[in-house]
DNA sequence: TCACCAACTGACCATCGGTCAGTTAATGAC
DNA sequence: GTCATTAACTGACCGATGGTCAGTTGGTGA
C-alpha cells in the first residue's frame, strides 16, 4: 500500500511548489501586489487548489517566514565550534543574520511585519505559536553566547542575560530597519554591518566597564524593583 | 471678502475631522480592517468626499503619522534646557519617546510599518519626502545630544556621531518592536523602559571605555544587573 | 467496466478602494 | 425675489481580489 505514502509525498511536493512560487513573487513585489491567482499560476494550479493547502494568503506569507527562520537556525548550528571569544561570536552571529535576512531583502521585511502585526493577521493559533517559538529559539542564541561568555570569564557573572539579549537583538534589528528606511541602496549592507558591529562592541565594553559614579541604573532600578 | 478665508478654514476643519476620525479607527483596529466608508461615517461625510481631501487610504494613515511625529518634536523642544548630562538626556529622550509612541500603541506600529514599507505605499513623492525629512529631524536629536556631550567633555571628541546616533535609535526601536512581539501586555512598558535605559547606559560606557586589548578581565562591576 | 474518492477546477460571491456624473446650497449680481 | 455660478458633496458604480463550493477529473482496485 505505497499508495497512501505516494499521495502524501505528492501533496507535500505541491505544498512546497506553492511556497516556492509564492516566495519568488513576494520577494519581488511585497505582500499586497501579489495575488493568490498569480501564485496559483506560477505553481501551475488553480486558485481554488491553493486553499486546499493553506487557509489564507497571510498563512502562506507566514509559512515562508517560518521555513526561512528554520533554515537560518540550522545555518548557525555550528557557531560554537569555532572556539572564538563570546564577543566575536556575537559579532559573527550578527553578520550571518544580516547576510541571511538581507540577502533577500524582503525577508527582513516579512520578519518585522510579522512581529509588528501578529495579532491582526488572524492565523490559526497553532501556526502563530509555532512562529513565536521558532523566533524565540533564534533570539535565545544570543543569550547562550552571553552565558558562554560568562562561563569563560569574559563577562561578569552578575550580568543580566535576558536584558542584554534583548538589547543586542533590538540593536541589530533596529539598525537594519533604520537603514532600510533612510540608507541609499548602495553600500547599505556594508554600513549596516559596520554600525552593528561597533554597536555590539560598545555594549560589550559597557557591560564589562565599571559603572561610573553614583548615577546609572541604580537610580532607576531603585524605583523599579518589582519582584514577581 | 472673508468668504475665501472662511471657506479655507472650514475645509481645514473638515480635513482635521477626517484625520481625527481615522486616527480613532486605525488605533482601534489597525490598518486593513478600517474601511474608508467607516472613516467617512465617523467624520459625517460620504466616502467620495474623503477623496476630496486625501488621495488614498495610505495617505490618511501617513498624515496621522506625520502630525504625530511633529507633535513629538514639539514635545522635546525644551529638552536641552534642563542642564543635565548628555547621558541623562539620552535616557530622558528615550523615555519620552517610549511614552509617546506607546501611549497609543498603534502609533509605534504605524511608524515602523511606514519605515519598512515606504516604497510599496506609493504616496505622492512630496508627502514621502516630508515624512522622511521629519523623521530624520527627530533622529538627529540624538546626534545633537551626542555633540552636546562631546562639547562638555563627557564623550571623547573622536567619537563617531552618526554611527552612535544610529546605534541608539536602533536599540530603542528594536527593543520596543521585540517587546511588542513577545512581551505580555502586563508591565510591557516598564520592561521596555528598563531595557532601553540599561542598553543606552551600556553603549555610553562602552563609548567612553578604552578600547583596550582584545579581552579584558573584568569582574569589577556588573552591567545590566540581574533584578529579575 | 464500474464505483469510489482525493485532488482539482473555475465560476461565483462579498468586500472594498477608488471614480465620477450629477445634486445641493451658499453667494452675489441684477 | 430670481437666477447663474461654483465649491462642496454624494452615492451608485466599477474593477480587483480574497475566499468558497458545487461539480469535474482521473487514478485505483473490485
Amino acid at each position: 500500500m505505497g499508495l497512501e505514502e505516494r499521495r502524501r509525498r505528492e501533496k507535500e511536493n505541491r505544498r512546497a511548489a506553492i511556497l516556492r512560487a509564492a516566495r519568488k513573487l513576494f520577494f519581488e513585489k511585497g505582500f499586497k501586489p501579489v495575488t493568490v491567482e498569480s501564485i496559483a499560476q506560477k505553481a501551475e494550479l488553480s486558485k481554488g487548489s491553493i486553499y486546499l493547502y493553506f487557509n489564507s494568503k497571510e498563512e502562506i506569507y507566514t509559512q515562508i517566514l517560518l521555513s526561512d527562520i528554520e533554515k537560518f537556525h540550522k545555518g548557525i548550528a555550528d557557531l560554537f565550534r569555532t572556539g572564538e571569544t563570546a564577543s566575536d561570536l556575537l559579532v559573527e552571529l550578527a553578520k550571518i543574520y544580516i547576510n541571511f535576512f538581507l540577502g533577500d531583502k524582503e525577508l527582513f521585511r516579512i520578519l518585522m511585519t510579522f512581529m509588528l502585526h501578529t495579532e491582526h493577521m488572524n492565523l490559526p493559533e497553532e501556526l502563530n505559536r509555532h512562529v513565536v517559538k521558532t523566533t524565540n529559539k533564534t533570539i535565545s542564541v544570543i543569550e547562550k553566547i552571553f552565558q558562554y561568555g560568562v562561563d569563560r570569564g569574559e563577562f561578569p557573572p552578575t550580568m543580566n542575560l535576558r536584558l542584554n539579549r534583548d538589547v543586542i537583538w533590538g540593536l541589530l534589528n533596529g539598525i537594519i530597519s533604520l537603514h532600510l528606511f533612510t540608507g541609499f541602496e548602495a553600500r547599505r549592507e556594508e554600513r549596516i554591518r559596520a554600525t552593528v558591529e561597533e554597536g555590539i562592541r560598545e555594549v560589550i565594553r559597557g557591560l564589562i566597564a565599571p559603572e561610573a559614579g553614583a548615577e546609572g541604573p541604580m537610580k532607576a532600578a531603585a524605583g523599579g524593583r518589582t519582584d514577581r
